[in-house]
DNA sequence: CTGAAAGCGCTAACAT
DNA sequence: ATGTTAGCGCTTTCAG
């Protein structure tokens, strides 16, 4: 059951391990003849050279390590996939950890990457997503991404200066809202996020500031951030339609909120969007297939992992890289929003 | 930036590097003043060993490699998301692969596993799942097999003895169909899978032979296999209404097609499931959030995961295990079917 | 074109 | 309780 190694091949061949070191990597002439007599050896006991030993050496593994919150959430599956196109490219492969949001596992997770070397650290999710992460958290992150290149994918750490790559969620929320005014909108609400995350409160914060802008006053009733699931959004509906008087459209903060929401309210007897127009935010694989098709806004997940890599990359060749390589969401119209 | 070493540790603690190990394995005693200022040194440097070197040593890597087929797939993320629990347990992280079913892409991941000398492999997926599988891509996972502890999950190769884990999918579809006979329909169609595949083979033999023990006649222009996709639900679906006649019910070969079924009917103006019932397999997350909520056979795909992990570690541990082992599916009955 | 030897960072006997 | 030493499997000078 041991694996063959490079001196087991150069035995049989009878030379020294340096000349089949010098086939395996093409690094130096080799005559024919024994080039082919240990090509043949190669094939024969199959033989793949030990990446320890040859990572130990060269200090580096061919490993990208990602870390996300939530593997079940479809978005991040989406930016993995992207990732993945990327890494594969160069020859990297990506070790994965999924921390639930759970700070504990993500420092866990962060310091295994550290024992294993990985060439670079692609982070998504927990931490660097709060209004106000503690300081030891953050602290735990820059030390890590001094000795390994690091990018934050969709967040960010107040204060320091870590490479970061992200929607412009901003631009997004403002396309959403701009479009329910323009369908002649005038009550709009809010559902879903949790209000200590940047996320959610940059969305909050744009959306009143467009409704602001445009000259339409803000309920505050209506704004009803909560978390992420599908579940909360349907809450939050519930709760908007137990109300007296109701918006004729929602924003969510996500797909899986406005999932929930439209799903409330055709429980309880309304059409979407006839009745009330939402649009989501993300614009997973699934929001061309609910029923009805989900307006919403299309993060590029697939792109975003692809530029997480690219940038990652870059910093591992010690290049120059922007703080913040920033994506342009777009607004995908489908048939969850109407003019009113 | 170059990282921390034990060497370093040990200069500046004025032992050697071996009382340094010890206090990092804690593998025999050490004097408690020194340990203390060893301690201190490896938190001050946040020092973490290299994996690479150990792993040289003791001949493993704490990395489980992981190969699956399409990662936008949500019962994937959902398996996944069971292996990461049960590794977890045991310190192992995992590396993942998404092959996108692209053999070749198969063969260069457990390629790269090999190299990077993985302690065990999770193969899904791919050629596992073929009805005929081209013998030399057979023989590289059986080759595999031999050097690295390998499971397969929902799927096998004809002819080898290599370890599997799956759900009992012939059982899972009798469930599906017999719930369909028992509420009183007698036209069932078949939507979905791809015909040189196994689990397609084998869902459709189910279909006839529980159709066939009740008594009914199967129609076989209603038996409309083609892919596993939104839209290769849609479209079939689309066919199947096309028909003079059309059934009263269909099974569909996972949830993803289910939904392109329920999809196509619902915009071709029939109301699910009034209209027509429908039943899918694999209950992702997403079945039960669906309008209509979606009735299903739950492939337990977080167990699934577990498990497999579990089976792969006894063989890690060279305990003997067995060369099947199954798991139970569940019906999931919800609101796409119904009394005819 | 090829071999010898050093060394990557660590663990595990073997000494002391 | 601690140090010395021999590798783990490979790449890479440095000599021939």
């Amino acid at each position: 059951m041991r694996q063959v190694t490079i001196y087991d091949i150069a035995k049989e061949a009878n030379v020294s391990i340096s000349t089949v070191s010098r086939v395996l990597n093409d690094t130096a002439p080799v005559k024919g003849s024994t080039r082919a007599k240990i090509e043949e050896l190669i094939q024969k006991y199959n033989f793949q050279p030990n990446a320890m030993a040859r990572g130990l050496l060269k200090n580096e593994t061919g490993i990208i390590g990602v870390i996300v919150p939530d593997l079940t959430n479809p978005f991040f599956p989406e930016v993995l996939a992207g990732v993945e196109h990327e890494a594969m490219q160069s020859g990297h492969t990506f070790l994965l950890s999924n921390t639930i949001g759970d700070y504990a596992k993500e420092s866990e997770y962060l310091s295994i990457m550290r024992e294993k070397r990985v060439d670079g650290i692609i982070f998504m999710g927990g931490r660097i997503n709060l209004k106000h992460c503690e300081e030891h958290l953050a602290q735990e992150l820059v030390q890590c991404a001094s000795v390994i290149p690091t990018v934050l994918v969709n967040g960010g750490l107040r204060g320091t200066d870590l490479i970061r790559v992200a929607t412009d969620e901003s631009a997004g929320t403002a396309l959403a809202v701009q479009h329910l005014i323009d369908l002649g909108h005038t009550e709009i609400g809010f559902i879903g996020g949790e209000i200590h995350m940047t996320t959610t409160s940059n969305k909050l914060r744009v959306f009143r500031k467009t409704l602001k802008d445009k000259g339409q006053k803000i309920r505050e009733e209506w704004l009803l951030p909560d978390s992420f699931s599908i579940d909360s959004g349907k809450n939050q509906m519930l709760k908007l339609l137990a109300m007296k008087e109701r918006p004729t459209a929602v924003f969510c903060v996500n797909d899986y909120t406005a999932i929930g929401a439209i799903k409330a309210a055709t429980e309880a007897g309304l059409t979407i969007p006839d009745d009330m127009s939402v649009v989501g935010f993300d614009d997973i694989p699934l929001a061309h297939h609910f029923i009805p098709e989900l307006t919403t806004v299309s993060q590029q997940a697939h792109e975003l992992g692809k530029t997480a890599v690219k940038v990652l990359k870059a910093m591992m060749n010690k290049e120059k890289v922007k703080k913040l390589t920033s994506l342009e969401p777009q607004l995908i119209i489908r048939q969850s929003s109407r003019r009113k």
